[in-house]
DNA sequence: CCAAACTAATTAACATGTTTGCTAAATCAT
DNA sequence: ATGATTTAGCAAACATGTTAATTAGTTTGG
């Protein structure tokens, strides 16, 4: 397909190409995690877990990018599989204490390297420099107060 | 575990920083959308309509980023609504004809004014040159190939 | 012509997103 | 202290995301 003069309306609307850039990044990730039984999700709580050790769901919820209900039934799912455990915490009997069993570390150890793949294929076919400057944006945009 | 394999912090780590500015974004708008009652697909579904025309589900899903399924129940919930009609097609017995209804075409009219306001607070924010230049990053991205 | 392959849309089943409400526990204010 | 407020987490209800199977209609290849 060639060039076009005029992009259609849907490419320059913020929340549609914001969809469809983690379409794109995700499909390769969703199907890897496919083939190992988890989703996207649950990976990116094992990922928290693996990386930020034991912790409570308050916390996990939040640099998951997940809300606290989500995060419910996802850490009841991860724990029928064996990948978490939950304990009480001793100092504030609301909390409660997740953390990776070694099932679960296992499981993070051995897609590890094909995620870091992955997402070297897109710096490459992009950039680096773009795709940096993609981050930059995205976290500026985040960064951006929207409320009045 | 190993650390020789480090993935980036949240902050650098594409699919979450999508993830991130997304829900920046969408939050004033879904604000918006849940005073008319509504939700954002059936925003984009109507919007979609609304600028293109009557067509069918499939091109439908297509340009406002859903999936066949989602669609399917999205559109039994706006034809219950009395937003959207629809009709066979004559050529193709397979396929159906959407149409948005007055009522459809009344309600993106009396709220199109605030969803561009919201995306110019954005666009103001941000500075116009890099709210271009971030989705002219997500589209290279879009357009980027990762399968192989 | 006709069986095979394909296409459009739906349905089903499971997981998550999102809002609301609830319970229990901790903290605050007077 | 103690009533009001806040916080942590769970559950329910509804909507969508995602994959697989299904139905009905259309196209293709021999």
């Amino acid at each position: 397909m060639s060039d076009t003069l005029q992009l259609p309306t849907t490419s320059r609307s913020l929340p549609i190409a914001l969809l469809r850039a983690r379409e794109r990044v995700m499909g390769p990730i969703r199907s890897m995690l496919s083939d190992v039984g988890i989703t996207e999700q649950q990976w990116r709580v094992l990922r928290v877990l693996d990386e930020g050790g034991a912790q409570e769901p308050t916390r996990i919820a939040d640099r998951a990018c997940l809300l606290l209900p989500s995060l419910t039934r996802i850490l009841q799912k991860l724990s029928e599989k064996g990948l978490i455990e939950r304990a009480p915490d001793r100092l504030d009997r609301r909390k409660q204490v997740i953390s990776i069993t070694p099932e679960g570390a296992a499981l993070i150890e051995e897609n590890l390297a094909t995620s870091i793949e992955i997402m070297d294929r897109i710096k490459q076919e992009m950039g680096a420099d773009r795709y940096e400057a993609l981050l930059d944006l995205l976290n500026d945009l985040d960064n951006a107060k929207v409320d009045m």
